[in-house]
DNA sequence: TATGAATGAGTGTTCATTCAT
DNA sequence: TATGAATGAACACTCATTCAT
């Protein structure tokens, strides 16, 4: 009796533990033949766990995915907060684009299933469902940096150009990661750019968003 | 003899006409339930047709999806050559943009498996080579718009700008298309805005540049 | 009506060319997968004419074994009355095999689907029943040179010695047919041993078979 | 914990019977219909399993027959292990022979798939680079049982030899399968016939040549 | 006759999931 | 809990054969 007062959180530790192996093994195989094509049971194998153990933990294989997310989603949350936790007002966009960005792109290297997450979200409806947490909180973490910042945007405008920078990070994600070198530096500041030039006037202060009105009209 | 004579064509027209409501079927399909998830089977049996008969037409569910990226790729560029044939250089960017951006969602809402696709090519890679036509189409459609209309920037770059652009566009268009009405007027504005802002610079004559230059420094 | 009844034997002479054609479409196509593999839409495309017509012919695959190891049934017929037309009974035994074998060889190159249909008959109870013609004719030629020849065999003897023999080189033909120069030599020489070695007894007179001995010795 | 660790081998049994079962319903399935029609759905039903169990334990269908092959190479080297153990080489050819051939016909009847990937190793060359095992074993064996008892041939010679009475067994073995009664003990005589006729001299010393020949006269 | 599109049962094989142990 | 055998409905694809023209 006393044993199994004992065992139980000795035994809950060890689920946690196999869920972590799981989530790390399923983490491999999506980024090494996307989520598609993932099979629960290689999953398994790679765990060195039994399908049935698999099972045991998350109920189907789109759980996994939507756990994984989870995790990536906050990590990414972790990793904004650290960097902006002190963040003042003044700094110029393209410090913030940086900040956002360059810590994004290394998570994005350690996590590496995170493009098969982030990619596999838009083409299947199940794991889009779930999977969508990642790009709220990404939409979420810019709307947080940029409302001190913004003075003349509300918070629905302001909530609107972070889905669409999201959506902009979505479709060059994959323009940057298949390159090295400076070509992945040049796709990189590309991205940068297409970012700071649209987040520009909608942050902006007056006088920038008068000089961007004329030109543009 | 005579009658031999006029079957055959008679039978090639009956091969095309197939071969077209195959890929009507394999359209909805993969529209309905994306390309990972279409089946051969579920394809033919669309186009009342027995498995055999769609192998007649295509060796496999590859070249369905490539032939219908083929024909999508066609469409645009014909949509496109319309559209520009006697553009002149003094056309302003958003007006470029307006006249790319709202015949292709224009095509993209009869196109129903474009979306499929566009996305798709991005997660298999077997499907990717082969559907990268349309980016390519895209981007190519791109830079021959802008070319004329480009006073300083290279070949180079603008073959860089449009590959960007058709990230862009690829990331904003699954935020696009699932809205209807003002929401989704809202959704386009946003899409070209960020291309304008993105592209003016690229585009631009020399005095936009030099203050752009100074101010992102 | 004139003209119908001359187009009927020109029609019937092109069913025999066509006939002709298929078979010989056959038999390439036999030779380079084998009879399993080997497509009726293979053969007829091979024909340069369309599955239909191959029907209109060969009411199914089988029958176009049938029709190819008829033939070449017949060529084996031919064969060896050319060679043995005027045979006397005091040729010697090897001499018997060498003129029985080596037009067998060389047939066997020049028919191309020989083997894969000698070798099926084995293996198709479908097929080994028809193709079963080739073995009757073979055995029957045998016994047809040797009978002449043997003095102390009864036709039964003679009749179950032939069809061993049969057996033999279909046993030994794999062997064979694989090799090139000296090695292809060797087995030849092999296969005639083992037939005379074979034979010898069941035919022999005591002189002949004295003077084997000190030939081959 | 005690019956986790009783429970793994005893799944590790369910599997090797499992694995004993699908082999015995793939042994009956080609004996009934050949390699070539034998289906793993097929094979699977006769072992009462579903086709996905099939493929917990074999890849592919071509492993199955290897399996089968591999099972039966075993068998035959046990089979004349046993036989030969202790002989002499003294014996005769004749007793050699028959205590090959005996045997080997004797197993023939118990492996009832036997003659199906003997004969079909020469027609499928997929399944023939696995299926050689058998041949080789029985070439081998033939060596091994002669080498002590050749007096005045190489070990290349013997290699030959054996290779060319392997050849003789399969040529003539579907023409003893399908007997019964004293018909199939004249073909057995006969295939021993042949057997001894070819190897006598490849094995024998004069002085047993001529024995022989007196005797066999 | 000839065509070639059409058929459809069947092939080997996969994989998310369940279940007896 | 953990195992791994077991399931079975699919899947992509084939091919001997038929049929409308």
């Amino acid at each position: 009796m006393n044993r199994e007062r004992a065992a139980a959180p000795r035994r809950q530790e060890r689920g946690k533990r196999r869920m972590e192996s799981l989530l790390r093994a399923a983490e491999q195989v999506f980024a090494e033949v996307g989520y598609a094509r993932a099979t629960t049971n290689l999953i398994a194998a790679r765990a060195s766990v039994s399908p049935g153990t698999l099972y045991q933990f998350y109920p189907n294989k789109e759980t996994i995915a939507e756990a994984l997310a989870l995790r990536y989603a906050e990590e990414l949350e972790r990793l904004h907060h650290t960097v902006f936790a002190d963040s003042r007002a003044t700094v110029p966009l393209s410090a913030i684009i940086d900040a956002t960005i360059d810590p994004f792109l290394d998570f994005h290297r350690r996590a590496p299933a995170f493009e098969a997450l982030f990619l596999a979200a838009a083409v299947s409806p199940d794991l889009g469902r779930r999977v969508d947490v990642l790009h709220d909180t990404v939409a979420s973490r810019i709307v947080a940096m940029f409302e001190p910042r913004s003075r003349n945007a509300s918070r629905g405008e302001l909530g609107s150009a972070a889905v669409t920078a999201v959506g902009i990070v979505r479709g060059l994600l994959p323009m940057i990661t298949p390159l090295k070198g400076s070509k992945r530096s040049h796709a990189i500041r590309e991205l940068k750019t297409v970012l700071r030039r649209y987040l520009e006037p909608v942050l902006g202060a007056q006088r920038l968003r008068r000089r961007r009105h004329r030109r543009s009209s």
